[in-house]
DNA sequence: TCCAAACTTAGAAGCATTCCAAATAAGAGA
DNA sequence: TCTCTTATTTGGAATGCTTCTAAGTTTGGA
């Protein structure tokens, strides 16, 4: 559960960061923001569309495709492509941390990340790149699946249980 | 450039994970892990279509997406998807390394990572995962990128030039 | 050599994402 | 507060990546 302090944070970054590329605050882009800040999953265009739809009848895919896509240029959010469905997962937590992606399942889970502040720093010298944001992946097979697989592969060891 | 030696190592891989899994060695999965082992940057299906489309004229696009699925499912490769146009790439490299992803060009580019046993570790026995790979993402601005904003910022001081 | 199962192929289908033109709303200035 | 300019939203069409399907082909074992 992301606490309120958190949430509010992020929306105020993603606020922020839309105010300062001189974009405007529309109803809907503050809406959006409010949920990517809220929402601890890292949901997709769709997802978004559809919790947000009810309260905004009015609202349009495009609208929530161009908001990402805003907010992705500017850094504030990022786009995830290791969910095996086709659609892009977005998250709007930026800071350095460890998502575990299964291969199997596709669920992708969020693991605190000891300090990188130092290997950042090697990279940002040594590329030239501006850092806006960072994130360890790690693939792998989460232990429900692991679990999974073992039963698969002994089916009648488990059945005669 | 990835070395001869570097090459080898991962066709060998990717063609060992393939018939672990009692999936068949064909021309075209061949074909298709040669061609992965040995492109430097992040080739799209598309792109291996086209490279291989010419010494193997029956090769289909369906069997591209059907091998690369296959080696992603094993864990042998990565699909990345932070690149902004809408196809996924893929990265046979599944050493701990970073990917540098400009969120203007779109470009991602390798760097060296140094030690991380010893955060691998830790994930591992925290999460229960049972880690295949592992890949840090810095997101920000490549040199080149961050000029050329620069240049739109202040257009005329550059073009009295 | 023969067979069953796995694989490839081509094209159709599905779906995420982008594009477009008209309608709307934000924000600056009077 | 009112107006105006311009960015933004909207819905639907278009694009293009990815998956599905059925038929033909190949693989590897017996």
């Amino acid at each position: 559960m992301r606490t309120p302090e958190v949430q509010q944070r992020i929306e105020s970054r993603l606020l922020s960061a839309l105010r300062q590329a001189g974009l405007r605050l529309t109803l809907q882009r503050r809406a959006i923001c409010r949920f990517l800040a809220q929402s601890e999953d890292h949901p997709t265009a769709q997802d978004i569309y559809r919790a947000l739809k009810p309260q905004y009848p009015s609202l349009s895919l495009a609208t929530v495709y161009n908001t990402l896509d805003a907010l992705v240029r500017l850094g504030a959010v990022h786009r995830l492509g290791e969910a095996g469905d086709d659609a892009a997962h977005y998250d709007a937590d930026i800071s350095p941390h460890i998502n575990l992606a299964c291969i199997r399942c596709h669920r992708v889970v969020d693991f605190p990340l000891p300090d990188v502040a130092r290997l950042e720093d090697v990279v940002r010298q040594a590329s030239g790149y501006r850092i806006l944001g960072a994130r360890m992946v790690y693939y792998g097979l989460c232990p429900e699946c692991q679990q999974a697989l073992n039963q698969e592969a002994q089916p009648t060891a488990a059945a005669s249980e």
